[in-house]
RNA sequence: AGGGGUAUAGCCAAGCGGUAAGGCAACGGGUUUUGAUCCCGUCAUGCGUAGGUUCAAAUCCUGCUACCCCUACCA
């Protein structure tokens, strides 16, 4: 679809609603977005999808797109998590406009206004403890009452949160309030808090201030100085939207910026709670916050998610204001679909079993001249040894073909008297089951037949194809299987229940004794591949010289597990 | 004395008064030296529910119901 085609409609409510704004001049036909994180933690899934729509809604409408850290609360906030979240972005695939902008580099200009508030007689500075002020706020059912200190002169108010910013008070000693309506159905508007007293230095503006604004006063006002259009946040904001726009009529701002909301994404068998995900790093459930089985933009990058894939996701689930639970598996067809095309294939041997063709001599190596990828020839070709000595999967042999009730269920692997291709080379016939003293099977005696090198046997039938190394020419590996973090579909949702209650045992499992071949030696971290029959895989970067370690990103769609169960 | 939202298939989601797109999943079939990919086909007489308006309603009106958000000196 070229770039045009893909102007010709609206995607979703918040595009249509940008179209009519430049069909009718709103905003002078301008499109400024900007994603505004706060550096409390690392951006997950759920914050792919708001920079996916405020970088490619700017994308689309040629407008320009800022990245501002919210960082109105230096108790929570880093630069680490700054660190990470540039990465990400950028990692994604977009560059903001300009500077990154930091509301606390408005933090002046938010003060004066806040002093501008108190001189119009719109806010006051307040005595009452958070606790009284909770009692004073009323409830759903009850209304408000007023606070003793809401008749303050301007003057005083002036002065008093002059000494607020000064220092002179402790934490919680004050506050400075809007003065609105303590009767207000909408619980924002019964006076809210502006400021606060806060002790503590801030990681961009160290000591300079004592005082912090809140997100209500601090957000709609930095879009207004950035000359943000359209502001776009989670559904639990819509009832700050009549305060957000009370601060805009009220303040002598440079523009007016208007909120849109749409809602969060979720998915299935995971969690999106920055609070939760930190809580599972700190309790050192997880490696850290790029653990490939955490939702985080960092975990599915190590886990070998693409960005491209990521993106396409974003695209798939769409933009609305209605809550869901996306299925898992919509991000794993994104990513499938991504790298099906895109990446090599290899052959890797996960849990091994010894096979020795017995009529081929020892110390003789052939090798095979393979596509690295079957639809794509631009991709080249590798190389893959075959020797006397081999290792298949173990669940790709059994003695005794299961019966076949239709074509679903007839077995395509290797058994004990039958025939199987070896991918990309020969065909193999089982003659002999090497057993232990428990009745292991350790060893498969095979021949191996000359005839059948590119082309199909004659007089007999292979079962099937299966994937294989050789003993001598293949590398050590640690292949390490991830699934779901939670055996619950939503394991946020429960009230009776922890989430930390529902975790999964079997999230990772280490095989620490795969063999993959060659030529995977010296691959980089994040390199990728499909490794045929068994599914997407990706270098980890605890790879040394010794031992490649390898990441399972997504299984292959696999409808003989399906036609097992 | 409560306020604000949302309901279209198992999941996501188009639709904007003219007779229910698409994707994921599922299920059939074809191709295949990956049980993958790819291709073909099936999958809502129905839009939370009950009424009303209309030649015509998922779309407009009214009443119900269910679920989500809101009483932080967090964002």
């Amino acid at each position: 679809m070229s770039k045009n085609e893909s102007n010709q409609k609206p995607t979703n409510f918040i595009h249509q609603i940008i179209e009519d704004d430049i069909q009718n001049n709103v905003h002078g036909g301008d499109v400024v977005m900007r994603f505004p994180p706060e550096p409390n933690g690392y951006l997950h899934i759920g914050h792919a999808k708001a920079i996916c729509l405020n970088f490619g809604t700017a994308e689309k409408y040629k407008g320009i797109c800022h990245l501002r850290f919210d960082d109105t609360n230096p108790e929570k906030e880093s630069q680490e998590y700054i660190d990470s979240i540039i990465s990400d972005i950028n990692w994604l695939g977009y560059q903001w406009t300009g500077e990154i902008r930091y509301t606390s580099s408005y933090f002046d200009q938010l003060y004066s206004w806040a002093k501008h508030l108190i001189s119009e007689g719109h806010a006051y500075v307040c005595d009452l403890s958070a606790e009284t002020a909770r009692e004073y706020r009323g409830g759903f059912n009850q209304p408000g009452t007023d606070s003793p200190f809401r008749n303050r002169s301007v003057e005083e108010n002036l002065s008093l949160f002059e000494r607020m910013k000064n220092g002179e008070f402790k934490e919680g000693a004050c506050s400075l309030r809007a003065k609105i309506d303590m009767n207000a159905a909408n619980m924002n508007l019964r006076d809210p808090m502006l400021y606060r007293i806060l002790h503590t230095s801030h990681h961009q503006t160290g000591d300079k201030w004592c005082i912090y604004p809140n997100y209500d006063f601090a957000h709609g006002q930095s879009d207004s100085i950035e000359g943000v259009t359209h502001s776009l946040c989670t559904l639990e904001f819509e009832d700050h939207r009549p305060l957000y726009d009370w601060f805009i009529e009220n303040l002598p701002v440079p523009s007016k910026p208007k909120q849109y909301e749409f809602s969060r994404l979720e998915l299935n068998y995971t969690i999106t709670s920055k609070r939760k995900l930190k809580q599972l790093v700190d309790d050192q459930v997880v490696t850290g916050w790029n653990d490939p089985r955490l939702p985080t933009i960092s975990g599915l990058r190590r886990r070998g998610y693409t960005a491209a894939s990521l993106r396409h996701f974003c695209d798939m689930i769409g933009v609305t204001r209605s809550n869901g639970i996306v299925d898992m598996g919509m991000l794993e067809a994104a990513i499938r679909d991504d790298l099906d095309s895109t990446v090599p294939r290899a052959m890797c041997v996960t849990r091994p079993l010894k096979v020795t063709l017995t009529n081929m001599e020892a110390g003789v190596e052939e090798w095979f001249e393979l596509p690295a990828h079957p639809k794509d020839e631009s991709m080249g070709t590798r190389r893959v040894g075959l020797t006397r000595n081999l290792l298949i999967e173990q669940e790709d042999f059994v003695e005794v073909k299961p019966p076949a009730k239709n074509k679903h269920e007839k077995w395509k692997r290797l058994a004990l008297g039958d025939a199987v291709r070896l991918r990309g080379a020969y065909v193999i016939t089982c003659n002999e089951v090497i057993k232990d003293a428990t009745g292991e099977i350790i060893e498969l005696l095979c021949t191996y037949d000359p005839a059948t090198k590119g082309s199909n046997p004659e007089g007999y039938k292979p079962n099937g194809v299966i994937h294989w190394v050789s003993e001598e020419l293949s590398l050590p590996c640690e292949v390490r299987l991830y699934d779901r973090l939670f055996t619950e579909a939503n394991p946020d949702g429960d009230k009776e229940r922890n989430f930390m209650d529902c975790l999964n045992p079997d999230s990772l499992v280490v095989l620490p004794d795969a063999r993959v071949e060659v030529g995977l030696k010296d691959a980089p971290a994040e390199t990728r591949y499909q490794f045929e029959r068994t599914g997407y895989f990706c270098i980890d970067k605890d790879s040394n010289a010794d031992k490649l370690v390898i990441n399972r990103t997504v299984t292959l769609r696999d409808s003989w597990a399906k036609a097992k169960n």
